[in-house]
This record gives structure tokens, sequence and C-alpha cells, in this order.
RNA sequence: GGUCACGUCGUCUAGUGGUUAGGACUCCUGGUUUUCAUCCAGGCAAUCGCGGGUUCGACUCCCGCCGUGAUCACCA
């Protein structure tokens, strides 16, 4: 064997096979995460495969949804709907054809038949075992003698209980015992192969070298044992992720407990990169201390070996913080690409506003944000003059002390020293106001306090020379007066 | 009920026989000429699910128990 075939033998391949039911949670998310990380870091293939046999279930629309979440977030697959590839089609209702070649071959090695039982018949048998407290196993009901398969009817797989041994890369060595084997349903009646069946002739078809999924699956080894056994195939790798806990409670987080799509927090300002971040460290660490990690950190850092064996709870606080981290990393390293991504958070307001008027307000505020979505309760008062409210200045702990008067020859002086600057600059408007600070004989808590609410009457701004400098001299001097105004009425 | 998996601060976690059980989120306190946020310094917070062993010594090894979850579909 040449080494060019020894590494084509090597070659790592990977999927995400969602089935289009919905949109994906961040729940489920994570399971395509890791299998990008393995195919990318050993310049493997990552392929998107649409399970959508479940015809029931089935969600129009919602395999645009699930692609719109993987590129949003970044992980580009290589074989896939609207890609291509050698190995396709790659939803599997395309693929009937090679699901009933495989199952034929099934039949005919005397491992699948048909199966007449009427299904009330079979919930009769179920019943029956569960009140003799036991797993319900169809095999113990095995009919004698069976029809000849045709389509129609559902074919079953037929079992060959044994222990059965196996090696999962997260959880370990593990054996099956023949109890957990059954004959399982591998065709259904609609003529479309159940998951059970088909994930195992698409993955060998298809090359698959480590199969990512939830748990879940774990108590169906057995079966799925049998099968690759029954076709003479390798098993791939077995990568088994625990789940991802709901906020209260121990179950694990589904679209009940309020999972939201991953793109809605695209819509709440949160960033690809922070959610890829989060995703990524729930339930795996690379051992150090470390908590930033970018899609390359992640690429060259992610081990399957290190992945949790416990379940872990989903806490967007985590998320929200790393969000924080990531608009001031993203900032420090290119501010104008950071800011080209607020375009839909600011607030109605700013509409009429120039990018480069939002850019300087943005580089002043960007360094208090949790989300981009705080831009449009954070910003207002850089786009309209914001209403006059006299008790936020009667409430202020450093302001009750003076009195109207004092409030008013402050804002004089104030306004007087502006008018007269040369420019109106962070640094010219740094100095003016500490000669005020010298002049007017307040405390840095009282001017300071008092000019900020005068111009924004928010509860909280950037430093005020800043804010100054970007909201323009007379619209600031304006605002000043408004209030001088306000106390002269009274 | 059978089978399987899991069990370290509220949460995410480090840790593989000897540690004051470490870090991060949240929360609290103080500092950075106003506020809020950042940042910095500090604090609260885990008898390592419980009980037995093994050992000079167990979060770490063994056994039992308990708890939690998953699964037992013509869903994936």
């Amino acid at each position: 064997m040449s080494m060019r075939a020894i590494l084509t033998d090597m070659k790592v391949v990977t999927r995400f096979a969602p089935s289009p039911t919905g949109y994906i949670h961040i729940g489920n998310l994570r399971s395509a995460i890791y299998p990008y990380l393995v195919a990318k870091q050993n310049e493997g293939t990552f392929i998107l495969r649409i399970e959508d046999t479940d015809r029931a279930r089935y969600v129009e629309g919602a395999t645009d949804l699930i692609k719109d979440t993987l590129q949003w977030i970044g992980l580009d697959w290589d074989e896939g709907p609207d890609k291509g590839g050698d190995h396709g089609p790659y939803f599997q209702t395309q693929r009937q054809e090679i699901y009933i070649e495989w199952a034929k071959k099934l039949i005919a090695a005397g491992r699948a038949y048909a199966d007449p039982t009427p299904s009330d018949q079979i919930a009769k048998y179920r019943e029956e075992a569960s009140k003799n407290k036991q797993a319900f196993l169809y095999r113990n009901y095995r009919p004698e003698n069976t029809p000849e398969w045709e389509p129609g009817m559902p074919l079953r797989f037929k079992a060959d209980p044994k222990e059965r041994k196996y090696h999962d890369e997260v959880f370990g060595d593990k054996v099956m015992l023949p109890e957990t084997q059954d004959d399982i349903i591998i065709i259904k009646a609609d003529g479309l192969p159940t998951y059970n069946f088909a994930h195992i002739v698409d993955d060998a078809t298809m090359g698959i070298t480590h199969i990512f999924r939830g748990q879940e699956y774990l108590p169906s080894m057995g079966n799925y044992l049998a099968i690759y056994e029954a076709l003479g195939l390798e098993p791939p790798k077995f990568v088994h992720l625990p789940h991802i806990l709901a906020p209260t409670g121990n179950k694990k987080l589904g679209k009940r407990d309020g999972a939201k799509s991953a793109v809605d927090y695209r819509a709440d300002g949160i960033l690809p990169e922070a959610m890829l971040n989060f995703l990524a460290c729930l339930g795996w660490n690379d051992g150090t201390e470390d908590e930033l990690y970018s899609k390359e950190d992640l690429i060259k850092k992610f081990s399957i070996n290190r992945i949790q064996h416990a379940g872990a709870r989903y806490d967007e606080q985590k998320l929200i913080w790393l969000n924080g981290q990531w608009i001031r990393k993203l900032f420090q390293e290119n501010p104008k690409a950071l800011f080209a991504r607020t375009k839909d958070f600011w607030p109605e307001a700013a509409a009429k506003y120039s990018d480069e008027y939002k850019f300087q307000v943005f580089a002043i505020i960007y360094d208090r944000l949790k989300t981009l979505g705080d831009l449009k309760t954070m910003t207002e008062y850089f786009f309209i003059d914001p209403t006059v409210d006299l008790s936020m200045v009667e409430q202020n702990k450093a302001l009750k002390k003076l009195s109207e008067r004092e409030i008013q020859d402050a804002l004089r002086q104030t306004v007087d020293k502006l008018k007269s600057l040369e420019e109106w600059s962070p640094e010219i408007l740094q100095n003016a106001l500490n000669e005020l600070l010298e002049n007017t004989g307040l405390k840095p808590a009282q001017l300071f306090g008092l000019i900020r609410l005068s111009i924004s009457f928010a509860p909280f701004s950037p430093a005020l020379h800043d804010t100054l400098s970007v909201i323009n001299r007379e619209r600031a001097l304006a605002r000043m007066n408004a209030v001088i105004t306000a106390y002269t009425r009274d």
C-alpha cells in the first residue's frame, strides 16, 4: 500500500446529522461543533447530512434554519446540501434505494424479516412486558413463519443476542448484554428506513470515521453493534456526548425548557464567537485555566478524551459574560470590523446618523456592552434629546445637597466655559472640566454628575469628556440650557 | 421494573494516594476625579452524594448503598 493510500485510509470524516423537525437549539448544536473540530484538526472532512425520514415530524424550512445556524456559528460543511460531494445524496429521503439494497443483503443472509404483527397486537405485548416489570423485547414474540418482505411491510432486523463489547471514546470500554438486543424495525411501512438502520448504512457509505451523538443512544449500542456485524461492517469510533441540562431541574435541555434557537441569540446581539466558545466549553476544557477560545484555538486544542462524562447545566450568565469579553477582544483587534456587525442593533433614532458618528459612539460605549443588543438602550441620548427629568437630579445622592440656585449657577458657568473652547475634543474638554471644578468649588461627584445627567438623563454613560466630545457642542449646551430653564420656570 | 450512564463551591470546572481542594461565572467589599461598565485588589461559597473497606495516609483504589438522568417507538 502506498503512503498516499495509507493517508487516505486514515482520513478523518465526521458528520452532523440533524432531523429537519425545527430549529437547532443550543442543546443540540454542540454535537455539530465537536465533530467539526475533530474533522478540522485532522484535515479531514465534515459532512452535513439531513435525516429526514420522519415525514410526520418534518417541518418545511427546517433545513434552511439548520444551515443558517451552522453558517452563523462558523461551522462550514465540506459536503452536504448546497455543497455536494462524492458521497451524496445528503438527504436520507433521496437515499432510499441504498437502504433497500442493504436491507436486502440482510434478508438474503436470513437476518431480516417482514413483520406481520398488527400494531395493536404489539401494543398488547408491550403492556404485558410492562406488567411483568420487564423491558419489552419483540423477539420474545417473534413469529414462526413470516411472509416474504415487500414494500409496504415493516422490516425487522433479526437479533443475535450475545455479549457485545465496544469502546466509547468518552465513556470507555463497554459491554452490551444480550437483553439489550432486539428485533428492531429497520425499514418502516412507508418504505423509509428508521434512524437505527439508516445511520449505519449512511455512515458506512460516507466513510464516517467518528460518530458524535447524544448519550441517549448508548442503550441502543447492542443493536447497532449487531447490525454492523451482520452487515460485515467495521464499526467507526463512537463518541457519545453527555446531555446539556436545562437551567432548572435535572432534565436535558429541550425546546420545552425554552431552549432557544441558537440564532435567536444572534438577534439578541450575542456574537457567534462567544456562542461557539461557550458551547464548546460546556462539558469540555483543555485542562488549563483559559476561558477564551477562538475557533482556531478550539481546532488546535480540542481533544475527545477531555470531554466531560457528566451533563453540564446550561447557564446563560456565563454566555453573556463571555460575550462581553469577546466584544472587547474583537474591538481591540479590529474596531471597524466589529462596528460593521452592529448595524441591526442601534436605536431607531440612530437611523438618520452617519456611520462615522455611530462609530464614535460605539468607540466610547463598546466596553460597557454585554451584548450588541445593549446598544439600543444605552445610546439613545446620542441621537435624540432626552426628556428633562429634574427628579433624577433631585434624587442624586451628591446633588441633593445643592440648592436650585447652586445648580443653575454651576450649569451657567459650565455653559460659558464650554462655549469659549477653541476646540471640541476629549483632551480640551477634560482640561476645561478640571478648571470648572476649581472655579465652582464643587466636588467631582457634584459637578460631573450634574453635567452628565443634564446631557443624558440616563442612569449611566461613558466618561464625561468622551460623551461631550461625541455629542456636538451646540447640542450639549442646548441640553444644559434646557435644565437651567426648567429650574427657572419652577 | 430491566439495562445503561452520571454524582467536586448555586453554576461551569481543575484534580488520577500526601494540595490550606485551584480557577471561572454569579454575589459582596474596596480602588480607578460623576454614573454605569471595564479593569485591579480582596471576600463569601464544596465535611469532594452516603456508608464501609484497602492504606501510615483517600476526592483520588475496591465494595455496597442512595440520588439523578437516559433508554425499553414503524422518533431521532
